[in-house]
DNA sequence: CACCAGGCAAGTA
DNA sequence: TACTTGCATGGT
């Protein structure tokens, strides 16, 4: 499929025109990236950006300052977000992995290799190959790209990729096709996602979507 | 009221 | 390997 790069070029190029710049992830530091990364599993930005907001409050938007927090404690200020339990055992988990391996430093992680962090990163419970793409691009800024829900759905009903593709083949999809270039695949996921937010819901209202008869 | 949101792990067949 | 289910709040 020689096609497929044009294609993901013209794709790329066209959201860029109607969008322009997304400017992602939210998040002042590293660390508030990756913390963001696992809150929002299946979840509103919104009710992450609360949570976010609150641990800011109260200065606790650090490994160091996460780390004395007991886990239902934890759980407590994750409330917000829902799946407070899962999920304050899933930070847990992450830092403990910072701990351990990183002296609790997103800058001493990010002087390792992607192909060395992104196994490791999956063999954390509760960070999967969504979660560890989006801390390895967009905390770490290594080039691997982000599929994320939205991504499977638009390039499902535009035909670039069939309805049952698995997360590694669409991620390869893009790799494969792209250079590894960090910024072109954080501004690529993030203009997906600004797309896939407003005109590729599950229940489409494609009246008016950017991308109606395209290809 | 129903449906959705920037997933993942664990269990089952 | 490929499904299914639990996890849970807040917005539309």
């Amino acid at each position: 499929m020689p096609r497929t790069g044009a294609l993901l070029r013209d794709l790329y190029a066209k959201l860029w025109d109607t969008f322009g710049p997304q400017g992602w992830w939210p998040g002042e530091t590293p660390f508030e990236v990756a913390l963001g990364a696992i809150l929002t599993q299946n979840t509103n930005w919104q009710n992450v950006a609360r949570v976010i907001a609150d641990l800011k409050k109260d200065d606790l938007l650090t490994p160091q300052g996460l780390n004395l927090l007991p886990t239902d404690e934890l759980a407590r200020r994750l409330r917000p977000v829902g799946y407070y339990n899962v999920k304050a055992k899933r930070l847990r988990n992450f830092l403990e992995f910072l701990a351990s391996r990183f002296q609790s430093s997103m800058e001493v992680m990010a002087e390792c290799t992607l192909a060395d962090l992104r196994p490791l990163l999956l063999s954390v419970t509760g960070i999967g190959p969504e979660t560890a793409d989006s801390i390895l691009l967009y905390a770490l800024h290594k080039p691997t790209f982000v599929v994320d829900a939205y991504t499977f759905r638009i390039l499902a009903r535009h035909r670039l990729a069939p309805e049952t593709c698995s997360y590694e083949e669409l991620r390869q999809l893009f790799m494969q096709h792209l250079p590894p270039d960090t910024p072109l695949y954080q501004e690529f996921h993030a203009l997906l996602v600004r797309l896939g937010k407003t005109f590729c819901r599950p229940r489409p209202q494609c009246d008016s979507c950017p991308l109606q008869d395209w290809p």
